[in-house]
DNA sequence: ATGTTATAGTTTAAACATCAAGGAATTATA
DNA sequence: TATAATTCCTTGATGTTTAAACTATAACAT
C-alpha cells in the first residue's frame, strides 16, 4: 500500500471503506433532494422529521429523540419553530410532569396528509435504479449491518482487564 | 437488541423506505461513533474531513468543497479552525488569484498519519456483521444506487437531446 | 423524612450547514 | 478594448447539532 498520501483513489482499498464511503455519499445526495423537495414547504428536514414522530394524542419528545438518535436539546428549539408555524403544540403529560408531549395540531396534520405520500414516492423513484430483488436485498444487508451496531464496538486492540 | 419498535409501522411498507430508513440510521451511528473516535484528538468530523482531502501541495478549496459534496461556504470556517490549530495553511494559486490553495502541514501530516489507520480499522470493525462476500454485494448495490442519482430525477426522458 | 440517583426537558456556547448576496479575479464575447 | 458572464471565495442571517450545565420532577434507598 503506498504511504504517500495521495490524491485520490488509492486510498480507498478495502471493500468496506468504499462501501462506507458509498453510503455517506448516497445520504448526502438523498438529504440534498430531500432539504429541496420540502424547501417549498417552508419545512427542513428535523422539522419533518419532528411532524412524522408527533401525534395528535401527543408523544414524549424523549421518545422522539430516542427514534431521531439525538440528544433532546437538539429538539427544543425545532419544536419551538414548529409551534410557532402552528403544527404542532407542547402539552403537560398529566401523568408525569416532567414530560411535554408534542401533539400534532390539525394544521399539521393537514400539512403531513399532503407531504407524506409525495414524499415516499420520490424515494421510491429515486431507488428506481435498483430492481426490486436488488431493493430487498440492500434492505437485507443493511438491516443486518445496522443489527450489529447496536451492540456498541468493544474494540479489539483495547484489550480489556 | 430491539430496534425500538416504531409506532406507525404501517407507514413503512415499501422496501424502498425500509432500505432508506436504516441507511440513514446506520450513517447517524457511524457519525456517532466517529465523533467519539475524533474527540480524543481535538478534531471534528468536517475537520478531519477537509484534513483527508488536503495535501502539502495544496488543493483549491472548491475542489475539497466538491467531494464533501458541501458548499465552499461551508468551509471558510473550518478551515480558519484547522489552521489556528496549525493542521492547514491557505496559500494563493499563482496561476489564479482567486483560488487559495490548502496546504496540509508537517503537524497536520503527522495527525492524519497517526489517526487515519485506525479510523479505517473502525470501519471495518464495525462491518464485520457481514461477511465479505455480503460487504462486496452491499458495496455493488450502493454502486449502482449511487450513479443512479447522479443523474437528477428526470421523470421519464433520459434521452439525451 | 432525608438524601441519593435517575429521568425529562431547557439553556448556553461553539461548531457546522444552508442560502443569499457580494467582491475579486478570470474568461467569453462583441 | 469594453463589457458581460462565470468562477472562487467570503460574509451574514437563519437553523441545526453537540456537549455541558442546569432546573424540575420522579423513584428509591435508607
Amino acid at each position: 500500500m503506498s504511504v504517500i498520501p495521495d490524491r485520490h483513489t488509492t486510498d480507498q482499498v478495502s471493500p468496506e471503506l468504499e462501501a462506507y464511503a458509498l453510503l455517506r455519499q448516497i445520504n448526502s445526495m438523498m438529504e440534498m433532494y430531500n432539504r429541496y423537495d420540502l424547501r417549498s414547504e417552508d419545512l427542513t428536514i428535523p422539522q419533518f422529521m419532528i411532524l412524522n414522530y408527533a401525534t395528535t394524542e401527543g408523544v414524549p419528545l424523549s421518545e422522539i429523540s430516542m427514534r431521531m438518535l439525538c440528544d433532546n436539546s437538539n429538539l427544543t428549539g425545532i419544536v419551538d419553530r414548529l409551534i410557532s408555524k402552528g403544527f404542532v403544540e407542547r402539552r403537560p403529560d398529566p401523568q408525569d410532569r416532567r414530560v411535554s408531549l408534542i401533539c400534532l395540531t390539525s394544521a399539521g396534520a393537514d400539512k403531513l396528509r399532503r407531504i407524506k405520500p409525495r414524499h415516499h414516492a420520490h424515494v421510491r423513484r429515486r431507488m428506481r435504479s435498483l430492481s426490486q430483488d436488488q431493493v430487498s436485498e440492500l434492505r437485507n444487508l443493511l438491516q443486518q449491518l445496522f443489527q450489529g451496531l447496536q451492540i456498541p464496538a468493544v474494540d479489539d486492540d483495547s484489550r480489556e482487564a
